[in-house]
DNA sequence: ATGAAAGCGCTAACAT
DNA sequence: ATGTTAGCGCTTTCAT
């Protein structure tokens, strides 16, 4: 076994097994056209010089590069750690690896990463787009896949994403199955297709269960703690009478909901019931432990990289997949003891 | 601006801006042997032509692959998600590319990834090592720097991690000034490094205090939130008297305590103070709100990236840097008046 | 200041 | 079944 200053490379392992590159390359590459023996002597030789294929060279030679992009908006977000966490196990278990980039929801820095990918000749990448004009990425040409809900605008292209819609179906049938009909809405940003969609299956629900849809009362946070705090003071200062419910469009603002209603004097779940979703870590340890409807993060990203490896592969049918979300059930809804003859779910779309 | 099902090379830039490709290459990469105007036009003909630069044969040709890999335990671990994110951020800002990997502390996997890293012909790793055995790195002849406290093994490699010493310090006094001289100590795996340098200090500051260090109790852990529970639970079995304080390893097994101390009809912090170690997002949620010592995660990322370009760029001196923690008080440790004389940092080792 | 040419390590025809 | 050869797109001498 010898050790060179440079790594070495085929003609090393060639010369050490007396054969020519293309043979050593047909035993790396395990092509139908070679020796049982030789090809286990190559193997042997490239073991004893230490080395290790060169997937730049690969790539160049190929087309393929072996590396797969994630832009999400932010790898720091447990949600969009989840995501790239099942990102990563697919691309690995297929000999991908994962080049991951945090947009922070701006459109440039998006812009700047996906030219970043381009030059790193990745084989696709997985994005969640920062804003609904997405047409940079059709332009380059680079095979892709959505992640998240602004796929929508893209029907040609394959996307992975949760059910909203059935989430939303879950938590207002086990809003109203506990006696709370019409929950008071926390949503995100107005520009957002996950607001609209959420929103719209909340009408749909209430048109079903003969709720007139206009007496439905949103309020605006942006995805953040004190969002959620400030929305909540908000609904306090309309001085509602009786118990309040609440259904926040994520964790974060459910959360700051809570801290709300505690700083009011005003007990949750007694006088409060706070409904979540998103299924972020934090909300098991908060008092009490929110009730949530969790997004399958890993799931999302696990699917994303398949769909992407789909697409790279070639098998082109531009899938839109909804992954189903979950109900989990801790402290944060009160029992009124309401319909309970309500089916647990709704008749799909 | 003319499209082509491949993508454009240098030699079509050249065409287009009728030079020869040696040209382009000066122009691309700002070379001092070039006319000023024929580097704008040549730029303006790549721009025009829509060139991207084709990183795998720069890397190939230029022995830069432009990537650089991050083995961590678990990407989906908020802190580690951090640690990333801080490394990402300086990576990008100096034209790197980041590989993100997640060993599942696992040794094989980590090897495995390690290989991958190889091949990719990355330019160096940040490396958080599952064992404490790390010859493999060394053999691979890739530059690295250590993340994480098993740096202490490797005296000739560059490290970056959390000051834990100074970290127990600040718990210990601020436990001190509150009236908690003698906590329990929540402890992690007996066999990782970073137990063990608590422990030291831990040792340390009692004899500094004359407090016999062979009356300090610890219970260990797994650093998961059960792992907490189970180990307070043994604590509350040693039907203690008074007041009990716990200093844990990690934020996980702090929740878990309180978690087991609500569930013996034990209040937080009234008949309970608990002291967290990590800074996890969820410990601000729960009630009572984790009072811990924040590690500077993202930096932590940051100043690893940095080393590892450092390294990479040949400026040998590996250093061991230690970032120091901070104290985040919230609400889950009692004041018992104490000490109050009692200076808030001791000498540095 | 610019061009010509060699070659990085590999794969994929094309020979044999 | 194995070897020969021609590039992939780029950087980098070496000429001019």
């Amino acid at each position: 076994m010898r050790r060179l200053n440079r790594p070495p490379t085929i003609v090393d392992v060639a010369r050490l097994a007396g054969v020519s590159k293309s043979t050593v390359a047909r035993a790396l590459s395990d092509g139908p056209d070679i020796n049982e023996e030789t090809r286990k002597a190559v193997l042997a030789a490239a073991r004893a010089a230490g080395y290790e294929r060169n997937r730049l060279a690969v790539g160049m030679r190929s087309g393929r590069s072996g590396l797969i992009g994630l832009v999400i908006p932010d790898i720091a977000n447990p949600f969009w750690a989840e995501v790239a966490r099942g990102a990563q196990d697919h691309a690995v278990e297929h000999g991908a690896s994962l080049l991951v980039f945090s947009s922070d929801w701006d459109h440039g820095l998006e812009a700047r990463h996906l030219r970043t990918l381009r030059q790193a000749r990745v084989d696709g990448a997985i994005v969640n787009p920062v804003a609904d004009n997405f047409d940079d990425l059709h332009r380059f040409g680079l095979p892709f896949v959505l992640i998240g809900s602004s796929a929508e605008h893209y029907p040609e292209s394959s996307s992975v994403g949760s059910d909203i819609a059935q989430a939303v179906r879950l938590g207002l049938d086990y809003l109203h199955a506990r006696g709370h009909s019409r929950p008071y809405l926390l949503m995100g940003p107005r520009w957002r297709i996950a607001r609209t969609r959420f929103l719209r299956t909340v009408v749909e629900h209430n048109i079903a269960h003969d709720i007139d849809p206009a007496t439905l009362i949103t309020e605006d946070g942006d995805y953040t703690v004190e969002g959620g705090r400030a929305a909540m003071q908000r609904i306090l200062a309309r001085n509602p009478a009786g118990h309040i419910a609440v259904f926040a469009q994520n964790d974060l603002m459910a959360l700051g909901a809570m801290l709300a209603a505690r700083e009011a004097g005003l007990s949750c779940p007694g006088d409060v019931s706070i409904l979540g979703f998103d299924g972020v870590p934090a909300g098991a340890f908060s008092a009490p432990a929110l009730t949530t409807i969790e997004k399958p993060a890993r799931a999302l990203g696990r699917r994303s990289a398949q769909s992407l490896l789909d697409v790279i592969a070639g098998h082109t049918e531009p899938g839109r997949i909804y992954l189903p979300c979950k109900l989990i059930e801790r402290g944060s809804v009160a029992n009124l003891g309401g319909v309970a003859t309500l089916p647990l779910t709704v008749a799909a779309e």
